[in-house]
DNA sequence: TTACTTTAGTTGCATAACTAACTATATTTT
DNA sequence: AAAATATAGTTAGTTATGCAACTAAAGTAA
């Protein structure tokens, strides 16, 4: 067990094991359902499910990812036809993406494959510790993110 | 501020936010310093480290990645000239994988600037709701990984 | 009005990840 | 010993990420 995720060391942390076990168990559930998405594609409809007609660019802040990356899930998502993009009339340099009726349609079944999950991946961890660890996640998000933009 | 990294949800701790923002500051560091290595082969001379010679297999488990990402980052280590693979003789199947000196090199200065990374990403954070959230990711992919073996 | 700058999005290139299918060597079973 | 199975590693195809360079539209300044 040496090398795996060991309660001493902080190398799980760095690398976001608990994260990419996480993501790969709901991508395996999602397969398992016969629900044909990445787990970075439902990331991006999460945000659409809230806020439908966001720019490109509102997507890459609230998904924390570059342009190029949210351009290219925009551009598999239009080719399932979850999504779709509109000029916006106003301002001609913004895509507004908008879902289709197909895009809407998974949102109840995926949220609750993803909370599902996430208990599962919770499982013995108390109310009040998954409070404390998001806390302790949130200020490192925080603190690099000050960093980052110095 | 209504889809980032919010106090409130899971939604960054499913995505991994927290440790998607702590590699890429590490490996703004890294080209910062001219060090021209990914975090991921980072991630991986970190288990030589610790261990020179072992298999493709054991960084497979070490690493928490699959047979196919572990034969490539050990092709683009071998062509940096930080690894050399070697045929074990006892078992011609295993692929022993050894630092060379630069490889060696490396060690010293890059998990000093890790080190140095997760100070920053952890300032404000007592040391023991530091251990409280390894404790939780910890867990966490504990029930993943019985979950997975099922 | 023209020139400069900023913003939104796209494209190209390199690295990395997952799945599935494959080769080669070892081990187990019969 | 031969056949079946398991293990170690590679290859191919798709998706995703980061960086840099680019186009087009808007906003600002001269």
């Amino acid at each position: 067990m040496k090398g795996e995720f060991s309660k001493g060391e902080l190398y799980g942390f760095i690398t976001g094991m608990a994260s990419t076990a996480l993501a790969r168990r709901l991508q395996k559930n999602f397969k398992t359902k016969g629900i044909d998405i990445t787990v970075e594609q439902w990331s991006v409809l999460y945000h659409l499910w809230r806020n439908d007609g966001i720019s490109q660019q509102d997507l890459c802040i609230q998904s924390f990812r570059d342009k190029p990356s949210i351009t290219r899930l925009v551009d598999n998502l239009e080719k399932l036809k979850l999504v779709k993009r509109t000029a916006s009339k106003e301002d001609k340099r913004i895509n507004r993406i908008f879902l289709t009726a197909k895009g809407k349609k998974l949102q109840e079944t995926t949220m609750e494959m993803a909370n599902q999950t996430i208990v599962e991946a919770m499982q013995g961890v108390s109310e009040r510790d998954i409070e404390l660890c998001k806390n302790v996640l949130y200020q490192v998000f925080e603190n690099l993110k000050t960093l980052a933009a110095k």
